[in-house]
DNA sequence: GAATAATCTTGCCAAATGGCAACTAATGAT
DNA sequence: ATCATTAGTTGCCATTTGGCAAGATTATTC
């Protein structure tokens, strides 16, 4: 059937659901969904040589989770994403998202602003990385995303802040002193 | 003219050269042009709050030039682009570039591929400042890209690396004797 | 080619972060 | 409720990196 509505769309969109630790991608699979997140917390993340986990991002309700680099070029992912928290979204396969794309022109502004947001924060971040202590970056995690606070482990925000959760823990220690 | 052929698109493109120091894109001001380096070296680089220049890639002979998300966003950068050595390039207008993604579909695929490339390479970098040492990313850099050493300054190199100059040069020094 | 400026190196010490191990606290399973 | 597991904290010390200032080196300009 032809796709021409809004309406259209969202039939094409199926629920989903995980429970805590589930994962919606392995490392080494392709991502072929696309979700939207309704309830629920996720995490990427990577595996670095010594074999220790690498946060790599943060996803809550009402945000979108998908691989962009394995879903968009077709290649095994090198992250993994996985339920911090029991989740539900509705999600969209590749194939029929790229229906989309050519039956709806305005469809493929939207795929863009996906490319170009993600990458836009992701060099936010990579700045801040450099330029800024750990306290400063934490400061701003949990001003920004107070909520992963009460869904990740520390250890989980400690290695996407770049740092050992021993380092996180003396650092929250020396801020709750101020 | 409509455009449809792979020639009416290498029409488009108009010569550019830069002087040694000179800038492409200034901070504030909106990435305009999509520019394909044929000679010579750039640099993208950011101000930080203490206004020190921190280098955010390096581009060379047969790389793109421009700044992404000023570009597709159409909003003022907050990176400048300048020139490390005289330049020659060719370079295509934002709406030009536009023009072409209407009238040829196969060049969609080719600006999508540009993002998720750009995308992909940054969360890389990302990983390494993460979990890899100072030395090790200079090591790295020096073998993926032995060129920039012969024409971007130390200084600049090691805001690239997330390290100040004098930390470059005690670990070149180390380095040297191995 | 002398003067000037930019770049690079080095010494000294301080600050930030890591590694390991012990200990405590919280969580989950039966 | 108990036991076992995971998560978090802390002490001790090592390593990495930064800050500053003085020299040394190299490049630029007139």
């Amino acid at each position: 059937m032809p796709v021409k509505t809004a309406s259209d769309i969202s039939l094409r969109f199926y629920p989903l659901h995980f429970g805590k630790g589930d994962f919606l991608l392995k490392e080494g699979s392709v991502s072929n969904e696309y979700v939207f997140l309704t309830e629920g917390y996720m995490r990427s993340f990577a595996t670095d040589p010594d074999g220790n986990d690498i946060t790599t991002s943060f996803h809550g309700p009402h945000q979108v989770v998908f691989e962009i680099a394995s879903f968009f070029q077709r290649i095994p992912s090198r992250e993994n994403i996985q339920a911090l928290t029991p989740c539900a979204g509705v999600a969209i396969t590749y194939a029929t998202l790229n229906e989309l794309f050519h039956a709806l022109p305005e469809f493929r502004e939207f795929g863009r602003s996906i490319l170009v947001n993600g990458f836009s924060n992701l060099k936010s971040r990579m700045l801040s990385t450099i330029t800024e202590t750990a306290e400063s970056r934490y400061l701003q995690l949990l001003q920004s995303s107070p909520d992963i606070f009460q869904h990740a482990p520390l250890r989980t925000i400690a290695s996407y802040l770049g740092i050992t959760d021993t380092s996180l823990s003396r650092i929250r220690k020396e801020i709750s002193g101020k």
